[in-house]
DNA sequence: GTCTATACTGAGATAGAC
DNA sequence: GTCTATCTCAGTATAGAC
């Protein structure tokens, strides 16, 4: 049984992403991903869920860094502003994140059963910022549409960051952050439409 | 073979849905869904790609109704407020739905396979939106962001309707509106940090 | 309508770290 | 001794090819 420095389950990754990229998610089995890392099938299994799980390994570490740069916030900010902060905050992971977040995104984006993954991850953690900002006295409901808000300015900055070269992430989460600033100011949402609960 | 009055493709809904209930999504096959509703397994497929299609067949319907409702909006709307006002005008649609939206949510709920599916499905009629939006003369970057933070607060509004039995939809969408808005009026997001593209 | 590849599961055994 | 990582074997059900 070969066992060389990497341990199995960064093999495994490894051999996965390679393999997707070469061939597409459906045209390669789990058990081709094990042979080429070097384990059984079976360990594949112990390691990931599911044959989608493989690649989204590292989301845990970012999670964890979004969750402590919430709570490291200016206690001056607002709900929205908070998790805003907290991603700008995180953008320089994000960066060197890049060379293995731009063949997954090419992945995610050809495969709909990898966006579905990704979606379900993003939702998961928009739980964890809700759950961030709860711990900073925001209550549920805003806490919950605040997390869900930043999380879809920063995906939309994310994605127009891997896809144009240029520029720097920074960039357009300030220009999705403006974005968002004038669709709030603009739109005139209906107001007091109910009495209060 | 059965051939009761409704078409098979309603008796595999229904039995999948009731199958499902009872015994929980893993632990019913496809093969027990098709014998329930009279047919083979084979047909089964021919009308749902897979075994977690089955419960959302209805949401075409409902896109549909979305999309024209966006199209029927007053012009003088921006375009938050747009999609707001076309889920505020469907709503005696999804409260006709509700003896079917309950127990499929209690599924999607404690299933996180269905659960993923429900967030795709909500991804590809943000997508709609965006599009109905665009035909409207907004551009592409905030009728995204529009589209996904409207879907944000009708997702949230839907939520605690589902879980509160007592106040109809609308109340719970007015409240999100408002919290919404109390978001973007006391948050201090950042302005002009970047220059303009 | 039939056949089949393969994703995924379960129980149990082995081997090394501590 | 326990604990964790790995392998072996055998099976089922999904989903797609023919």
């Amino acid at each position: 049984m070969p066992r060389d420095g990497r341990p199995a389950r960064l093999r495994l990754q490894q051999a996965a992403l390679d393999l997707y990229t070469e061939r597409g998610f459906d045209q390669v089995t789990t058990a081709e991903i094990a042979a080429r890392a070097g384990v059984t099938e079976r360990t594949f299994y112990r390691h990931f869920a599911d044959k989608r799980e493989v690649l989204f390994g590292q989301e845990d570490f970012l999670r964890d860094a979004l969750e402590r740069a919430v709570a490291e916030a200016p206690g001056t900010l607002g709900p929205l502003a908070t998790v805003l902060w907290a991603f700008r905050r995180i953008t320089p992971l994000l960066e060197d994140n890049r060379p293995l977040s731009e063949p997954l995104h090419q992945l995610t984006t050809a495969t709909p059963a990898l966006r579905e993954r990704e979606l379900a991850k993003t939702a998961s953690l928009a739980c964890t910022m809700t759950a961030a900002l709860g711990r900073r006295g925001v209550d549920d409901r805003c806490a919950s549409l605040a997390a869900q808000t930043a999380l879809a300015v920063a995906g939309q900055a994310t994605h127009l960051w891997i896809e144009q070269t240029a520029r720097p992430l920074d960039h357009f989460l300030a220009q999705a952050i403006d974005d968002l600033n004038s669709l709030c100011e603009t739109d005139d949402l209906p107001k007091d439409t109910h009495t209060s609960a």
